[in-house]
DNA sequence: AGGGCACGCCGGCTTACATCA
DNA sequence: CATGATGTAAGCCGGCGTGCC
């Protein structure tokens, strides 16, 4: 019995993020809420940067959002692809670099990971601060390189053309795995404000309707039938409100005093702390 | 004109290896 | 020294665009 189920209004938001290393994985998933299942809320956040694009919509308890699930199931086959790389990474051989070459083995047809020998055929290349420096300079230039460009820095870097695509493509998922942080960071920002608000204006909720019951039964007639000042359009000469354009001000039958209900749409925005009723 | 094919490039996902705490 | 975490080069696959036949 929390405050979820103390009105239809119930909205609950959610959101886990579990980047699993080595993987660009993110599962963003609604908690173990429970949200009303009669008026089926439905919020959607999305934020659009240059080629990245998050959305993700809560409608009903139990559902799972997933921003980005795709996976392969990582069996080899010979497909027409797998050729054509082959093909393309053990051609430019002419172009190698002789002391890159002594440490990336020029094989790609896979057994298990392992040559004949059960040797693992894989050598690690790591480039040194000097090419990484190049490399990223090139980078801030120009994200993608066409063909020319990656001839010319291939020579420069004494690599192979291939590394520095490959650089170069992983050089864009780092940027956007970290900008994907970012909005995600983000987005959590905007869920627990939406979280912090709904809360608020739930308990609001609960104050009106506990001071609408114990108010007298003149009070709870609906505010166009009570007499109204023709001139200033306020309600038996309350305090509150003025100038509000169409604010009604009820003076209440408590000690307590008036209260206003604002009747304009409210636009609501996560960033505008207070609440709109106030 | 348009369908099929080869090719190149890229994004996404994954693996394997190097390095470090 | 062993081990787990992390960074990253590279492999694989599918999609898309382009040029050619």
């Amino acid at each position: 019995m929390g405050l979820d189920d103390s009105c239809n209004t119930g909205l609950v938001l959610g959101l886990g993020f579990s980047p699993t290393h080595n993987s660009y994985n993110y599962a963003i998933k609604k908690s173990s809420a429970t949200v009303d299942h009669h008026v089926n809320p439905s919020l959607t956040l999305s934020l659009s940067g240059e080629s990245y694009k998050v959305e993700m919509t809560v409608s009903g308890a139990g559902d799972q959002i997933y921003g980005q699930t795709s996976s392969h199931s990582g069996i080899s086959s010979f497909s027409s692809g797998r050729i054509k790389r082959e093909r393309e990474v053990c051609g430019d051989g002419e172009e190698e670099a002789e002391e890159t070459a002594k440490r990336v083995v020029c094989s790609r047809v896979r057994d298990d990971h392992e040559n004949e020998e059960g040797v693992s055929a894989r050598k690690k290349l790591r480039l040194n601060k000097q090419q990484s420096a190049l490399l990223e300079d090139s980078f801030k230039l120009h994200s993608t390189l066409n063909p020319k460009q990656k001839q010319v820095l291939a020579r420069q870097l004494n690599l192979r053309p291939r590394q520095v695509e490959v650089w170069f493509q992983n050089r864009r998922a780092r940027t956007k795995l970290k900008q994907t942080e970012v909005d995600c960071e983000f987005l959590k920002k905007c869920c627990e404000t939406l979280t912090d608000e709904n809360r608020r204006l739930l308990k609001e909720l609960q104050d009106l309707k506990a001071l609408k019951m114990s108010q007298p039964f003149y009070m709870h007639m609906p505010p166009a039938t009570l007499m109204m000042c023709p001139s200033c359009e306020r309600l038996g000469g309350g305090g509150a409100g003025g100038g509000g354009g169409s604010t009604v001000a009820v003076d209440g039958g408590t000690a307590k005093g008036a209260f206003s209900i604002v009747t304009k749409p409210r636009i609501y925005s996560p960033f505008m702390k207070p609440s709109a009723a106030c």
